[in-house]
DNA sequence: GTCCATAATGAGACTCAGTCTCAATAAGAC
DNA sequence: GTCTTATTGAGACTGAGTCTCATTATGGAC
């Protein structure tokens, strides 16, 4: 089952209607790879002359996450990036504070812990959010070099 | 060396003066347990006549979070979360969906899972923010009774 | 203690990311 | 084709936090 179907039979499970926007949305993201965010992607479409407003834009978003085609990454200040999830599955990120760079690691035995903690402390859980902040191999060289200079 | 005294530490360090205001705050701040939001503060100093305008507090909020005496919870959306962290160690987040409860845990093993990728990847880690959404176990068999009504 | 450069304050304007409103449009069930 | 109702777009609005700037106050030099 790919992309596009799963979006309609997410939609017609809650009776909500396949839009021409909608369509649109969906097939251009299949196309993007890497991270993105909502304004972004309405430059993008503008650029393109494809139809879709903020408004649409940033309902379609939550839409597709709430089918699990798309990942949402709360960044600790300024906009939401998203990912596109089809033929993927779960991994977190190391955001780099200099650069922005977000980079993907998974980690078995971390989900398991945290299942594992959950458990003992009768936690339901639903989702969560693993991010690790700091410089990134590039930037972490850069600031050597400064360091190195300032000495 | 206690808390009032590593925060005019720091300001000393950093060329900032030990105000009326800042030690109000401190001083306002280490009665408190548990989580707390700046505005929810704000409300608080007001109520009782301290000083402390709405910029002040956020400012000074910012710098006890740089003197490490503070730590800032991002939530996924809405007001960010503090908590006082003199004579306490680091630790994460679990977050109830429903009630907003929030409900420590802290993982050893997380940790060292956390640092071990940073080296693989080369990534220098100045932070991370490992929140676990769901339900906590009041609001869980709550989803239950619910669910069993239902059926 | 006095002087004084400059950090800090408060009131309110501003920003930014995202959400909401509402009249017009268009899915899609029948 | 009809009709109910979800969806759309433009732009107003919101909430959390930041910034501005005139005024005040800290704290090092003397």
């Amino acid at each position: 089952m790919d992309a596009a179907e799963r979006f309609s039979r997410y939609l017609a499970t809650n009776r909500l209607r396949l839009t021409r926007e909608r369509r649109g949305i969906l097939e251009e993201l299949l196309r993007i790879k890497g991270h993105f965010d909502a304004d972004g992607l309405l430059v993008h479409f503008r650029s393109r002359g494809l139809p879709a407003s903020r408004a649409t834009l940033y309902r379609t978003l939550a839409r597709l996450v709430d089918a699990g085609l798309v990942h949402k990454i709360e960044m600790e200040k300024g906009q939401a990036q998203y990912e596109v999830m089809v033929g993927r599955h779960h991994h977190d990120h190391m955001i780099c504070v200099r650069c922005g760079r977000i980079v993907e690691f998974e980690s078995r035995e971390i989900e398991r812990l945290q299942t594992e903690i959950c458990r003992r402390k009768g936690f339901a859980m639903t989702g969560h959010m693993h991010q690790i902040r700091g410089h990134c191999s590039d930037c972490r060289d850069k600031t050597d070099d400064a360091k190195a200079r300032r000495v």
